[in-house]
Formats: structure tokens, C-alpha cells, sequence
DNA sequence: CCTACCGATCGGTAGG
DNA sequence: CCTACCGATCGGTAGG
């Protein structure tokens, strides 16, 4: 029972599930990636399902770390440059990490059996970004840089703004993807926040 | 060989692929909803790879048809009314159809062996709506209520906020969904349109 | 940790 | 359009 194993069987199907989908994936794939024969994944996991859930688990765990270590960092008196690091923050993870490809395709096409379950994990999240938007948005009232824009409206936009990026990330070469990113960031600065003369 | 068993197959085939994925459907349960036996299924398909991509065509041409018909109903005068149509004939889709259901699943996690083929599609698609976006902004930049936004702007913000809309009809019942269209509507909005005493 | 195996189900075929 | 069947692969087990 070697328990290097099983983290390699964690990190091993937490790539094969965000690339492929858990139906998608079978034990014998996960075992081959981890250099054991599929029988021997049994000794670390009863079922299938509990990998699934194991990591999931550590997925949503390093999520909320990384959001809550960001929250630490933001200056009071500059809610557009904090908006703007959530905003970084979400597309670099976008980008660069399995995880948030996992999270997106089991938060949009949850496998039957587990749906319920990661419904209950999207809120969990969405709640703790959520409150990190709220801080945000009475910052910038209070510092009245808002246009005519109350704060479920701020918080709306904002999911929207990084739901659509997350879905053009699939679609566009990186070039293509950073023009798109940076015109949806200026029309909603332009949306959000009151012009130089106003 | 029955015709209108074909159409079945297809009618199906759309139902069960946008509910459960291509990977997750079995021809035994296709062949169950239409009231035949699985092989029955191979004297109209000679795979069940065929299949999917004639539901495919059926429904990319259904989609152009519908905004081409759109673009036909809109008025040079009216570009704010026209962007309008063009955000509520997407979102209706979006709501009511088992095509869009389908076509969300598969461009945003198409099966491997299709990837190609349904990015090529997609592109297609997108060409339609972009040529509508850009009519839609020759007619509001000649009126002159644009705010200071050019045309790749106002086609790739537009794009964010319908694909954005198309990611959170997912996760929302149908009551916060429509608040959170209102709220993002608004803002983009804000950001694309001079307000009234600019 | 392995080899050898289980029943169930998959897409697809033979033959009428 | 059907019955009967194919090899491949699935998640999971027995036994060492």
C-alpha cells in the first residue's frame, strides 16, 4: 500500500477527467498512467466513484485557498485594481490549471450520479467569490466610481463576463483569446464604471 | 427501410445525445425510444458516428436559417431594438431547444473524434451571427450612440455575454436566470451605449 | 502489488 | 425489419 500511488492515481485521473469526462475514462487509463495494472487501483479506492469524489475534493479545497489568499492581498482604497486581480486571477487559473477545466465540466455536464453532490460544491464556491465581489462593489460605492449599477447587477456581470471568457477560451488560439479578453474587460469597465467626466 | 423511422432515429438520437453526450447513449437505448431493435438502426447509419453528424447538420442548419430569418425582420433605423432581437432570439433558443442544448455540449466538450469537424461548424456559425453584429453596428456608429468602442469590441462583448448567458442558463433555475439576464444586459448596456445627456 | 477471471454492455455483423 | 451472435471493453472480484 504505497500512498505515492495514491496520489498519482488523484493526479492521474483528475488530467483524464477534465480532458476526456468521467464516463470517459476508464481505470484501466488511470492505472497505466500511474504505472500499476488496474486491479491495484482497488487498493486505494473502493469504486470508481470514489476517485471521482477524492478529487474533487482536493479540487475545491485548492480553489477556495487560492481566491481566500488572493482576498488577503486586496488595498481597500482600490477596488479597480482589485476587480481587475479577480479578474486575472480567474483567467490565468482558466488557462493554466486542471482543475478549472474539471470544474467546469462537471459543474455544466455533472455525471448523473454525482449531480447533487457538485451543485452543493458550485455554491460552495460561488458563494466564497461572491463575497469577494460584494467587498469589492462597496468599496467602489463608496468611493462613488459606479455608474447607476446595484450589487447583485455587479455581481451578475462579473460571472457572466468570466463564464463567457471561460467558453471562448475553448474556441480561440492565445492570440485571438487576449484580444477578446481585453475588449470584454474595456465594455465593462465602460458598463461598471463612470467616464473621466461624469 | 421506413423514412420516417429515420427521422426518428435522428429525432432520438438530438433528444438523448444533448441530454446524456454521444459517449453516454447507446444505440440499444436510441433504438428503444423509436420502437425498433438496435440493428434496425444500421439499415438507415452505418455508424453510429453517422448518426451524430447527421443530427449535426439538421441542426446547424436549423440555427442559420433562424438568425437569417431574424436578419431579415430588422430595421436600419433601429440598432438598439435590432441588438435586442438578436440577445432574446439566442436566449429564447438557449431555453427551449433541445438543439442548443446539444450544441452547448458539444462546443464546449465535443467528442474527440468530432472535434474538428464541430470547431469547423462552429466558426460557420459564428460567421452568420458576426455579420449580423456588424450591420447592427454600421447602423448605431452612423446614429452616433455608440460609446467609444470599435467594431471588434462591439462583436467580441456581445459574443462574451451571449456565450456567458448560454455557460449560467446551466446552473440557475429559470427565475434567477432571468434576473441575472437583466442584470447583464443592463451593463453591457451601459458599456456599449452613450447614456441620455452624453 | 499482481494474474486471471467475472457478468454486463458496447458498437457492429450474419443471415434471413 | 428481426433474432442471434461477434470481439472488445467496462467496473469490479478472487486469490495469492
Amino acid at each position: 500500500m504505497n500512498q505515492s500511488n495514491k496520489i498519482g492515481i488523484k493526479k492521474a485521473a483528475l488530467r483524464l477527467f477534465s480532458e476526456k469526462g468521467y464516463e470517459d475514462t476508464s481505470l484501466h487509463e488511470i492505472a497505466l498512467a500511474v504505472g500499476i495494472k488496474k486491479p491495484s487501483i482497488y487498493n486505494h479506492f473502493d469504486h470508481k466513484e470514489d476517485i471521482f469524489c477524492a478529487v474533487l475534493d482536493d479540487l475545491l479545497l485548492s480553489e477556495t485557498t487560492e481566491y481566500q489568499h488572493l482576498r488577503k492581498q486586496m488595498k481597500i482604497d482600490e477596488p479597480k485594481t482589485n476587480l481587475r486581480m479577480l479578474f486575472d486571477l480567474y483567467c490565468k487559473r482558466l488557462m493554466t490549471t486542471e482543475e478549472a477545466l474539471l470544474w467546469k465540466r462537471v459543474t455544466f455536464f455533472p455525471p448523473q450520479q454525482f449531480k447533487e453532490m457538485i451543485e452543493e460544491k458550485f455554491f460552495e464556491f460561488e458563494n466564497v467569490v461572491t463575497e469577494i465581489l460584494s467587498g469589492i462593489y462597496n468599496d467602489a460605492r463608496a468611493a462613488d466610481i459606479l455608474r447607476d449599477v446595484d450589487g447583485d447587477e455587479f455581481t451578475a456581470s462579473f460571472f457572466c463576463l468570466v463564464d463567457g471568457i471561460f467558453l471562448e477560451h475553448h474556441y480561440y488560439n492565445e492570440q485571438v483569446f487576449r484580444q477578446r479578453m481585453d475588449a470584454v474587460w474595456k465594455v465593462y469597465n465602460l458598463g461598471i464604471f463612470k467616464g473621466e467626466g461624469e
